[in-house]
DNA sequence: TATTGTCAAACGATCGTTCGTTTGTTTTAA
DNA sequence: TTAAAACAAACGAACGATCGTTTGACAATA
């Protein structure tokens, strides 16, 4: 098999997974399940993985990092809190309701990862939230935000974010812009002080 | 055994399974261990419940209805409708955050179900959505509210408030009070005009 | 020929559930 | 009041099904 049939194929197998992960629940899935959306045999798979778990690991990992990579530089641009708090904000929740098929993971089956696999996706969990919360400790430190606990703002914007997997469909009456525009709205009118 | 004692026992299998299934999900809990949680026997289990779908939708049902008749209550109230969306929220968040080893078997768990038990809890489910519109539509109608699609902002309240499961702890640093007053100031600065 | 991919068969473990039985307690009838 | 019937609550053993995984042999590819 050439290098690039062998990479189709297994994208074609991370797909699969992914989407019946995400449609009936990791531990609702079965191997053979897998197997036979795949049109192959269960014990096939383990010459791709070492295991169940292991499938389950490579997709959060691969769903967590690309966003990370873009998040981290523009926190670290030389531009205003207010500034950052606008692009991250478009930017992740576009990112997050695009491929909500990968995305659902990350919300859902953390608990299903045991021992190194949760602690390496629990690290790059804290990676996120720490640098969401220095955008609002910025803000906080310049008096453009109002007097409130900004762990409980920074959960609420998580959380109008990451429960787009239970209604968000991005071939439905909103754009994934208008999404977007609305969580921005939301959210920064929420906690900033009005301006002048 | 007493009427009383009856009564005892069956609240605490209710609570030992409400934790199990909060805690490490219902498919990765077993009949067993639901038996030696309780110090019984899993086949004793059939005594109290049709099977173990049964379970789950009881506790879930159970979550379900006390705050639909409240939440009914006020939006019935012939009161202005900022009035009730203050109450709403801050009685809507108050009460699921206020009991999280209950309420998150409604986030995680609904798909965990079929058939019947399904559809049923489905149901509800609308019912709490239609209140909740209701709400925004008469702001909208009476020009109170932005232009914005309403059905965003709706999940982007149950977002904030569901997310709690991942991280809020009611013995933590945020009472429940200060969740829920930050809840609101984000979402009626969040969606409503500003005042003259 | 060596490597990569695939298969059927089987492994032990665990799953939800059923069964027949036993033990107290409560209700009914004589 | 007492004997009989009914019921509630629990048990251990076993059921068939399915789980994730391993093995060893076979075919395709390079």
């Amino acid at each position: 098999m050439s290098k690039s049939k062998n990479f189709e194929k297994r994208q074609e197998i991370h797909n699969s997974i992914a989407h019946l992960f995400a449609r009936n629940g990791y531990h609702s899935t079965s191997m053979r399940d897998i197997a036979r959306e795949l049109n192959m045999n269960a014990s096939s798979l383990y010459h791709y993985f070492k295991g169940k778990e292991d499938m389950l690991f490579q997709l959060m990992n691969d769903a967590m990092n690309e966003a990370l990579v873009t998040i981290e530089e523009i926190c670290r641009a030389d531009i205003l809190p207010e500034e950052k708090l606008d692009r991250v904000l478009v930017y992740y929740a576009k990112y997050f309701a695009g491929d909500l098929e990968r995305e659902i993971l990350l919300v859902n089956e953390m608990n299903s990862l045991k021992g190194k696999y949760r602690s390496t996706l629990l690290e790059k969990q804290r990676r996120y939230v720490h640098l969401f919360r220095s955008i609002l400790e910025e803000l906080a430190e310049q008096g453009k935000m109002k007097k409130m606990n900004s762990t409980t703002a920074l959960f609420a914007f998580f959380g109008m974010v990451h429960y787009t997997i239970k209604w968000y469909d991005k071939d439905g009456r909103v754009s994934l812009d208008e999404l977007a525009d609305t969580f921005m709205e939301i959210f920064t009118r929420g906690i900033l002080k009005q301006k002048g």
